[in-house]
DNA sequence: AGCAACTAAATTTTT
DNA sequence: TTTAGTTGCT
């Protein structure tokens, strides 16, 4: 963007904040700290840190955690931080039925506990930050000076804590403002993470003045693609109304098509079969996308993709952050950046092995919380006074030597070379090279990767901050791939070709939005689905099959109701009769008690136990004979050297000899 | 403390 | 189907 920038205005860009609201908050954040009972190192804290400390915060109150699940209490409290309240601004008719009434009670203690840590969650970075633009006008003012201008896009997908920062910066004591905001309310899709399209409808009365300019032409999309997104959108009511017009009088393109398969499968191999037509016809691969509502349905094209060797890349699937070694690497740099970091401390502490129970934390935690110390000051101080002794203690004392080493390695050296000693000493790296899992070499080689990723950045803190607001590797950007991300995440980008499978009641509109969302879900799921097809320049193909495996079973799925929502002139439609006859055809293929009551998905109880009773009576009857070759689903493949009735002793081609199950176990080819 | 076996639950969407 | 969490054995 910056690039972008630079490039249109022929200079380059200086002294301009550039980002999103939580970048631009968690650098403010890093000035101001103290106002808020931080230090300028505080770390961010994601989704899995977030949880476990909550897990941690709850324990006094005993929650029934089947009842109410903590992510779900997780998200309580964030919606609150999106609406800019402070766990004493919650009012008592705020609070919610969640964990028995004691959701206000748990927020605040949690925040407690985030302040000990020295630590924010994403919603944190904003509330803070606004209570000190708040509470402190000469820090308020400071901003109002430094921004005279300030440009918000995407301005229909801000939420309330959000519009409040906004507003105290862009109005000045003297009514004066200027702020420039460019939004569309038809593609309000983040209403979930608390956004308010209303922010938009707003927007005269809170900045008087402000001049409203339509933009109603669109550059992008041929007339035929703006006609069937026009059409489906205008199915939602409440709306503020626009006519899109083709920006662009050269020819009319061609009409959306909907193609019909049988399932899955096909869905994924029919999409693959167009794009390898389409590059034999000289089209690049970076002009297509596949645009799917959920994050599962990224595998099928995956492998499809795969096995047709396309070369695709995912945006936002199992990202690359998440990945547990890239976690614990992570979390090994931030015990080294930062000691006092518990939570990250906690998750590398017995990883690898080192001994260290829940009771040995138990010992940790119950020093360091009294005295308001961190962990690693904890055992430091346990360690040293012999209160802690025996294998777990010098272990223990060991990784904090190689920490402090990595510390000073890092002076001299550099934070690269420091962070690959640290997971090379700590035996880290061992703990993979000694895995005996198919997966082991590929963690090893993200590692590396996440290794060489360190030197694009000037120090460790720059990297750990970059990594905790965007949790995407970014890797060589505009490649010729075909591109696989959710329609949330092709927000605001455009490609010449755009794949929409999936297009089936349940899928999309998703059943879950519609349970909890209803009429409102319904429509904010027409906007997405809005986004979807003007995400396209000159082709748009929607998919639905008829057949879609959910968890175990084959489901059989009714074409989504947006379908007939596209209006006739602008669509073509192939390939239901073909699916119909598909389904013919195939209508013997899977176990008639899936289909025979018309599309329930769950086997009658009947059914279910006789299966349950053939397998038992075929486990019991395979009787492993000594040298047969088995695979198990852990271990791998290996021999039978012993075995009775329900146990065998195997010896694993990878791991060694190990006394498994033999339910566990499944014949192999020689 | 560590592992294997069993069980229950799960798929939205993201900064 | 897969995985996270719990139990029970060594």
């Amino acid at each position: 963007m910056r690039e972008r920038i630079a490039t249109l205005l022929g200079e380059p860009v200086e002294g301009l904040w550039l980002g999103t609201f939580h970048a631009l908050c968690a650098r403010m954040l890093r000035r101001h700290a103290d106002y808020v009972g931080l230090t300028s190192s505080f770390t961010i804290l994601d989704t899995d840190d977030q949880l476990r400390l909550l897990k941690q915060v709850v324990e006094p109150w005993r929650v029934d955690v089947k009842r109410w699940p903590l992510p779900g209490l997780l998200g309580v409290i964030h919606r609150w931080k999106d609406r800019g309240l402070t766990p004493e601004r919650v009012t008592s008719s705020e609070d919610t039925e969640y964990a028995d009434g004691n959701a206000r009670a748990i927020y605040a203690a949690y925040q407690t506990r985030l302040r000990e840590l020295n630590a924010c969650d994403f919603g944190d970075l904003m509330l803070h930050v606004t209570e000190i633009l708040r509470s402190r006008p000469d820090v308020l003012e400071q901003y109002q000076r430094s921004f005279r201008y300030i440009l918000v896009d995407e301005y229909q997908d801000t939420n309330t804590i959000q519009y409040l920062w906004l507003r105290l910066l862009a109005k000045r004591p003297d009514g004066s403002s200027n702020i420039c905001c460019v939004g569309d309310d038809d593609q309000s899709i983040y209403s979930w993470r608390g956004a308010e399209v209303e922010n938009i409808l707003r927007f005269e009365t809170d900045f008087p003045g402000a001049k409203i300019v339509r933009l109603e032409r669109n550059y992008r999309s041929t007339a035929q693609i703006l006609g069937a997104a026009s059409g489906l959108i205008a199915h939602n009511d409440g709306r503020l109304g626009k006519t899109l017009r083709p920006g662009r009088d050269d020819a009319e393109g061609e009409p959306v098509r909907i193609v019909g398969v049988w399932d899955s499968d096909a869905e994924a191999r029919t999409v693959c079969e167009r794009i390898e037509a389409w590059r034999r016809d000289g089209h690049a691969l970076g002009e297509f996308a596949i645009l799917v509502r959920a994050g599962f349905q990224t595998r099928a094209f995956e492998e499809r993709l795969v096995q047709t060797g396309i070369p695709y890349r995912i945006v936002g699937g199992l990202r690359f952050y998440e990945r547990a070694e890239i976690r614990d690497a992570m979390a090994y740099m931030r015990v080294m950046h930062h000691p006092a970091d518990d939570l990250a401390f906690e998750r590398i502490v017995n990883t690898p092995k080192r001994g260290v129970g829940p009771a040995a934390l138990q010992k940790l935690h119950a020093a360091a919380r009294p005295a308001r110390i961190g962990l690693t000051q904890a055992a430091r101080d346990l360690i040293g006074g012999g209160a802690m002794r025996g294998k777990t203690a010098e272990n223990i004392a060991t990784l904090l030597d190689r920490l402090d080493e990595a510390r000073t390695l890092m002076e001299r050296e550099g934070h690269v070379v420091a962070v690959g000693a640290l997971l090379e000493e700590s035996g880290y790296l061992d703990m993979w090279r000694n895995d005996t899992s198919p997966e082991a070499p590929g963690r090893l080689e993200n590692l590396k990767e996440l290794v060489r990723a360190l030197a694009d950045f000037g120090s460790l803190g720059e990297f750990l901050e970059h990594v905790a607001l965007v949790m995407d590797a970014e890797g060589a950007a505009e490649e010729a791939r075909v591109s696989v991300m959710t329609l949330h995440g092709a927000k605001g980008l455009e490609f010449d070709t755009v794949f929409l499978p999936g297009w089936e009641e349940g899928v999309f509109p998703s059943q879950r939005t519609l349970d909890e969302g209803g009429e409102k879900g319904l429509e904010e799921e027409r906007r997405l689905a809005y986004v979807g097809v003007t995400r396209a320049r000159h082709r748009a193909i929607i998919l639905h099959a008829a057949n879609r495996r959910i968890y175990a079973n084959w489901q059989e799925s009714t074409p989504s109701r947006f379908l007939d929502e596209l209006p006739d002139e602008y669509v073509e439609r192939e390939g239901e009769v073909a699916s119909r006859q598909a389904r013919r055809d195939y209508s013997g293929y899977f176990s008639s008690s899936v289909f025979s009551d018309g599309g329930s998905t769950s086997l009658s109880p009947l059914v279910a136990r006789r299966r349950k009773l053939a397998e038992a009576l075929a486990a019991e009857m395979s009787t492993l004979e000594i040298g047969s070759r088995v695979f198990h689903q852990k271990f791998g493949y290996g021999v039978v050297i012993d075995a009775d009735r329900g146990a065998a002793e195997v010896a694993f081609e990878k791991s060694g000899s190990r006394r498994v199950m033999a339910s566990y176990l499944e014949l192999a080819p020689d």
